[in-house]
DNA sequence: GACCAGGGATCGT
DNA sequence: ACGATCCATGGT
């Protein structure tokens, strides 16, 4: 990977493993705009980034050395050798399978995807909010809280982006204005969320330092979050990358490649154990992304 | 353990 | 236009 410094922007060339459309409309993040093809603007870690894409060369508009370093470089995973992950996966499918296994034409579709490495608070919120909803309507709430509660983040083409509101704030949001954002039944969740952090109940600090299970175990004490939305936070801002959450998307293409019938949760995500093992949740996003574009039924 | 509410935008017909 | 669907979960 190339970095250079231009104007005010930051220049990265030969970057492997990368495509900015499908880093993030994969479905794992949910607070940015599209402008243009290949050009987005996004809101992550308290600052704002607008970030194109022309064929290898990757441009971060307006945007220091220092703040690349400290903040985008671990937030776009760029330390991660994702070429050796995919020989992994592919040939330990191969070994469990005993032939060649479906994955590899997965991997080579979605090959621009990375996992981001996003905030603890805004990733859990917004999986409770994930929950019997599309992506579109999720990204509308998430920019509704964001506007109504969190701070200026600036402005890019005369519109003003906003940060994800803080712990203190959400937490002090009442029921009945919290459903004004179309949180609906949520509602009580992300505030029983608020409380389990504000109350030491659940401590990202301890979550870092265990295993994804264990992780997982006590995600599932605040109210709202079950197995899915706990390994999606998790995966997503906890790097536990073993996760492997299992939605209705990852159930259909599972069966279908693998199964040939309808199967338990509880035996795919046995299986998905064996046979993609600790890059589980590389695997899950290249096939989630694959599922939903095939729009599977 | 199977079923159903809950809320509303989006997608498919 | 309008009904079905939707990156699940908790309660019954």
């Amino acid at each position: 990977m190339k970095i250079k410094q231009e104007n005010n922007n930051i220049i990265l060339e030969e970057v492997d493993s990368f495509d900015i459309e499908q880093i993030l409309e994969c479905g794992q993040c949910f607070h940015f705009d599209k402008l243009e093809e290949k050009e987005y603007v996004l809101v992550a870690k308290d600052h704002l980034l607008h970030i194109k894409q022309v064929g290898e060369k990757i441009t971060f508009y307006d945007t220091d050395e220092h703040t690349f370093e400290t903040v985008w470089r671990s937030y776009f995973d760029l330390d991660r050798d994702y070429s050796q992950i995919k020989n992994w996966l592919i040939e330990n499918e191969k070994r469990v399978l005993n032939q060649n296994g479906a994955l590899e034409q997965v991997i080579i579709e979605k090959s621009g995807i990375r996992i981001l490495n996003q905030d603890f608070f805004e990733t859990l919120i917004s999986f409770i909010i994930s929950q019997n909803k599309q992506i579109p309507h999720i990204k509308q709430i998430v920019n509704t809280l964001s506007i109504k509660y969190g701070e200026p983040a600036g402005e890019i083409n005369a519109k003003e982006y906003y940060c994800f509101p803080t712990i203190e704030k959400l937490s002090k949001v009442s029921d009945s204005e919290m459903r004004l954002c179309k949180t609906g039944f949520r509602a009580p969740y992300i505030l029983n969320a608020c409380e389990k952090i504000l109350d030491g109940t659940i401590k990202e600090e301890s979550l870092l330092n265990c295993s994804f299970r264990q992780a997982r175990e006590e995600l599932m004490q605040i109210k709202g979050v079950g197995s899915k939305v706990a390994s999606c936070v998790a995966l997503f801002s906890l790097s536990k990358r073993d996760a492997f959450p299992i939605d209705v998307w990852i159930k259909r293409i599972m069966e279908r490649i693998y199964f040939e019938k309808e199967t338990p949760k509880s035996e795919i995500e046995q299986f998905a154990d064996r046979i993609y093992g600790e890059y589980g949740g590389y695997a899950q996003q290249y096939l989630f992304y694959y599922a939903r574009d095939l729009g599977l039924k």
